[in-house]
DNA sequence: TGTACATCAGTGAACGCGCGTTCACTGATGTAC
DNA sequence: TGTACATCAGTGAACGCGCGTTCACTGATGTAC
């Protein structure tokens, strides 16, 4: 298929386009990011970007959704290796909440930080599809534990009454939030000690 | 006095911009603040804001500083309130994320975010002021909960070993993560809750 | 008590730059006959 | 196999708008003598 080879080169740009961009936004907000730099970092003129993208709201729904598979496909696999592991569901989410603590060490130059916080705090710019985007992220992440934290409630009584879909959104609040902490303060490995000492608070809620 | 007189509509007025940029900042960003609709929220016009203030670096900077004063002023202001309910650490700990938790509820229309965490998502901006400022916040914050915690840690062991500043950031990750999380689902109540379950994580960590 | 001067808290107009977006055009590659 | 046309992946120049910043100026209030 000589199809398949001339389309590979403009996918690359427009792959690398949400590539450099997605870095870019994460370090300097949306707004701070503009058009010429990741064209210039792609090799294509300003112009050029317009064809990939009809606008720059377009590159924002396409980094959101980008992150939301990315995510999906990293924390999935996490999940499955610890079901490989073992079959108790409170082993399962300790060994992925190490897992994922120590995925976040191992980027290269510490985890840049979360498109999905950075567009929370950067409402304006977002369209509704931006904003719904987001949304559902967030919910994608919640359903992904809920139902292993149920689980885990079923085989091993909390000793503090929790709610399952909360105890989901407490794992991403204290990742989004330990990103946060982890920026300001210039300490990068902050992220994967705040994890695994969530890991350790929920390990003796669960076990008497 | 006269002079007091004279000064007190000008200082009315600074404090006005702080108080409306506060809200535009948390609601939009800091790039999409622009001084020109700060000024007519405070019937000034774009020229009369730089009587005030240099340039725009130094309303990020006094906007820092004075979340830094009021997040200290609520939390010592909690801390001593818990210090006179009980004697116990541990008490202590808790009543004060019980208050801090319900404070956020009744903010009228709901807590709406933190300049901290937007001025982590937009670097470029700022400058080493301003970041050093940033840390100084988050530095204070750790100071304030970890002797607390360390003085909890020797009166009820820990069912696991945790250090008491990586307690102290947990608390602060938490807040910030769900801070996040309510605005991207459009929940506010979602970061009370939040709170009060993290407060049940450390009850159940030092609670035998 | 009246006058001269200084300071405070701005105004109004202008400047310049960067940025998102548009548009007419173009060379290389693919497809139909 | 050669030619005509279509599509892909851009280019280069221009436009216009918003925004931060500057600057000369100003009316009201305060202060010194």
């Amino acid at each position: 298929m000589t199809q398949d080879i001339a389309e590979r080169p403009t996918r690359g740009k427009r792959d690398r386009i949400l590539e450099v961009a997605h870095a870019a936004v994460v370090a300097k907000g949306f707004d701070a990011t503009s058009i010429d730099e990741i064209a210039a970092a792609v090799e294509i003129t300003r112009a050029g970007f317009f064809y990939h993208f009809p606008d720059k709201n377009a590159l924002a729904r396409a980094l959101i959704e980008r992150q939301i598979e990315e995510e999906g496909r990293m924390i999935n696999g996490f999940l499955a290796r610890a079901a490989e592991l073992s079959d108790d569901p409170l082993q399962q989410l300790l060994i992925t909440l190490r897992l994922m603590g120590e995925g976040y060490a191992e980027v290269p130059g510490g985890y840049q930080g979360c498109i999905l916080a950075s567009a929370t705090y950067q409402d304006r710019l977002f369209d509704a599809e931006v904003k719904a985007a987001n949304r559902r992220a967030l919910l994608a992440f919640r359903e992904r534990f809920q139902g292993l934290f149920e689980r885990i409630a079923a085989l091993h009584p909390p000793r503090e009454p929790v709610d399952p879909a909360e105890m989901a959104d407490l794992v991403n609040s204290v990742i989004e939030g330990a990103i946060i902490l982890a920026r300001g303060m210039g300490d990068p490995p902050l992220l994967t000690r705040q994890v695994l000492l969530a890991r350790q608070l929920i390990k003796s809620l669960y076990r008497g």
